[in-house]
DNA sequence: AGCTATTTATAAGG
DNA sequence: TCCTTATAAATAGCT
């Protein structure tokens, strides 16, 4: 089509051949373009010069990278799309595990009960007694281990205290010639000693987690 | 270019679409293959129609990835990595809210108790109180519940031996002319009345929660 | 980039 | 799907 027929081979002139690159590559959007639009076809483009330079076309209902998945799912698998669903599957698992692990702690919140029967229930109720146990037991252990940091802290406060009085004392005798006895009753005691006593006797039912057979870390959901 | 002149837009006809659209591939393929010839060019042409058909031509010098690659590098659009990087940190966050999550269970169950401070140990520890009458109520109710279930099963079978017993009186009557007053001694009544006090007896394995895919919304996961 | 003679693609029909 | 053919469209060679 044109003023004279040309074999189909490779333009030597290389203004001819940019040139005539140019015009074809004008013709072959336009007939992509004409394509996906009367055939409602999807399709792709990508053309390189030989001088390297890129343009492309894609139907307009879709784009690049789009076409090419669906190449690559159709023209054979490809490492990206088995990755791909492998991440998928992992996550959708993640997902799954994060609903389970969700649905025990309403449990033990005490809510969403009414899926449980009463071998369950007596199980979770043992089990929540227990760790209630634990947890007051920890609760009283750090109550005592702060009062213990005050009752140091203080009796140093005192020491301190006394010290100075000591010093002070010392200074007045030296000044005046005579000494104050124990100058302050305090006794460097609190109120605050027996936390420890209320300590719950320490009762260890823990319940196995077993390995979830899953390819990530895993505890059992469990719940007993 | 044809016996008329035609519209450029979508062919509805499905037949006519079709072997146009085998028409205009077979068109397109050419000027395609006669474009890396004459300019020694380098192109990818992918192509779906609307059914679902797939056809492509790729310039014999190359291959359709590498045009891709190539591609990808020269539009700095990143076609796979983003999508990569997005999954990999929407995998992450599970993870870490997979672990949020288990950590509270495990204090939930007494245990990784020693990064809590009194006022979060407080927290807990009112919290489980709280949900462990809840567990209880409940599992009182379903107690309740399942003995009214069984009293009830009992009054209807023991309503059938009544009439049972009555039937064979009547027919017992009428064949010898007589009656025996309350045949037997049986007063309706079993020792199971009281099925709670045996309940308490199961010791209980609860089995996992049902699982479902979850979007992740997300509940507050910090203990008090 | 335009022009246009000529080749090529293809719509309609069998 | 393939063949035919009238006609529309693309484009080679030139300016």
């Amino acid at each position: 089509m044109g003023r004279g027929k040309i074999e189909i081979k490779k333009i030597e002139n290389p203004t001819n051949r940019q040139v005539t690159y140019s015009k074809r590559r004008a013709g072959i959007m336009k007939k992509a373009s004409e394509l996906s639009v009367l055939c409602d076809a999807e399709l792709s483009l990508i053309m390189f010069s030989s001088t390297g330079k890129f343009s492309e076309y894609c139907s307009p209902s879709t784009d690049t990278k789009s076409v090419y998945d669906r190449y690559q799912h159709v023209s054979g698998i490809d490492l990206w799309s088995a990755q791909y669903e492998k991440m998928q599957n992992t996550l959708n698992h993640l997902k799954e595990i994060n609903h389970n692990l969700r649905k025990e702690i309403r449990q033990r919140m005490g809510e969403d009960l009414d899926g449980l029967d009463i071998k369950e229930l007596r199980g979770l109720e043992q089990n929540m007694d227990d760790a209630l146990k634990l947890v007051r037991n920890r609760k009283y252990h750090v109550i005592s281990t702060q009062t213990d940091t005050y009752k140091k802290k203080l009796k140093n406060s005192q020491e301190t205290h006394r010290n100075l009085l000591h010093e002070l004392e010392m200074e007045e005798h030296a000044a005046y010639g005579y000494v104050e006895p124990n100058p302050s009753g305090y006794d460097g005691r609190l109120a605050l000693t027996n936390g420890v006593s209320h300590v719950y006797a320490f009762r260890a039912d823990p319940t196995q987690p077993s390995l979830h057979g899953v390819g990530y870390d895993s505890h059992d959901l469990r719940l007993a």
